[in-house]
DNA sequence: TAGCATGGATTGTTCAACAAGAATAGACGT
DNA sequence: ACGTCTATTCTTGTTGAACAATCCATGCTA
């Protein structure tokens, strides 16, 4: 997964759906190529997201800026916006430390996925046009499993619930969900998690997706609220064995 | 309303929801009295809430260093969670500017409000705790009617909503919804808006309240969620009459 | 009038410096 | 040996100045 296939999946959606200039900055703000500070935090998410930068592991502005040839001044205001995302913590005086998410925090994320994803699914309009992207999500990640690629099985699933999601056709909702999805994954690094494990949600999003295109959103509502629960259970009963809290 | 108690109705709430550390700068992060980086947050926030920075207002970085006493990279850094907030709109090389939400941007506004307070409210357990601070609220908003206080009818009405949403017991979801609201209230502002209107959503607000505390969490969500599209309706109508866009 | 050059103003970014709080190590006493 | 206190050291918080990059408005030219 290299870093424009990241940013694509991360970003593609919210711009479409981005009518108004509001957050243009946060979006892909390239101007003749070149990206301003965004692409700083860009390249942060980037490795926090790939797991260079360990969940837990503390960021020393002096030798961070330094890696990333900027000054400590542009490195906080990127800190400043990663911690606002959720990706990064911050305290006064002892400076920031990658996110790790607690067993608290993975049953908050999984509530906020509860509440949106159901609520979206469920109100969804009949034949909207992103279905065909959970629709290519699927086919992805069916593909991906069948050969093993469990990495690709992975993002293909992120790609599904990102689609979902912008069902609901705001942009507001799919950023925080793609905030909240971005600490998943953190949670998901933090224990050694590995992709594959992913694959055997792949049969349920497809029934999920077929459930919705049926014209039953709220069956579908309802199965993919059982499949989250059960997505969180994993992700808990890792933790636990991972003797992490 | 002066700044301690808008503070309270932003930051309570989700201060008790939140059992990790995890935005512990974000909440009130104060060490022996004295308030940090956040401060200055904060203040921005008040007077952006309050109206002083008129929505579309341009922020010269100098001006308002200046006006604050902090040097314009403390600014910066300030303006970097304010644009992640959605407060503040920010393009590069050209500046912040207070946001100033479009019709789409309040659309899309209701489209979360939607999907988050109905989704919360139908799923809430039979009888949560913090029922009692939106009773409260309720109680305040109707002796406030009573007295014409609109303005304390606008903030008790924030507060119902906000005690609606802690019902997820999600401290993410509240940071969401706040930001949200913070959002809808400089379309507020940009209207010329004033509190008074929030006035006859007291009954209402008493109506869903009541509904959920029966036991028929279904029928109350149905009534916010048509409570939710009047008031939508309410905003794009004084945004069509004012000539906003 | 349309297009273009120029100058002024603002933002983007860096650097060096110092203040302030936190972490570490060592001295001290029990 | 253990805990406590202090002093040193490190990191972050913040500032001011400086310069580059970009935008904007003005006026010029065709």
């Amino acid at each position: 997964m290299d870093c424009s296939t990241r940013i694509d999946v991360r970003h593609t959606l919210i711009e479409e759906l981005s009518t108004s200039t509001h957050h243009f900055c946060r979006l892909s703000h390239y101007d003749g190529g070149v990206a301003y500070e965004s692409s700083l935090v860009n390249q942060l998410t980037d490795r926090l997201i790939a797991g260079e930068l360990r969940p837990g592991a503390r960021l020393s502005e002096t030798a961070l800026a330094k890696e990333f040839d900027v000054s400590r001044n542009t490195l906080r205001e990127a800190f400043r916006v990663l911690g606002e995302q959720g990706l990064v913590n911050h305290i006064p005086h002892r400076g920031v430390s990658v996110a790790s998410p607690s067993t608290a925090d993975v049953i908050d994320i999984y509530r906020v996925r509860r509440h949106v994803e159901c609520s979206v699914l469920e109100n969804a309009p009949k034949n909207h046009p992103h279905a065909d992207r959970m629709r290519e999500a699927v086919e992805v990640a069916e593909t991906a499993a069948a050969a093993e690629d469990w990495l690709l099985v992975g993002t293909a699933n992120m790609t599904f619930h990102n689609a979902l999601v912008s069902l609901s056709d705001s942009a507001r909702l799919m950023r925080t969900f793609e905030n909240v999805l971005a600490e998943l994954r953190l949670a998901f690094l933090k224990v050694e998690f590995l992709d594959f494990l992913h694959a055997p949600f792949v049969v349920r999003n497809q029934e999920v997706l077929d459930a919705y295109l049926s014209g039953s959103s709220r069956a579908a509502a309802e199965m993919l609220g059982t499949y989250l629960g059960d997505s969180e259970r994993q992700v808990l009963g890792a933790y636990a064995r991972a003797g992490k809290d």
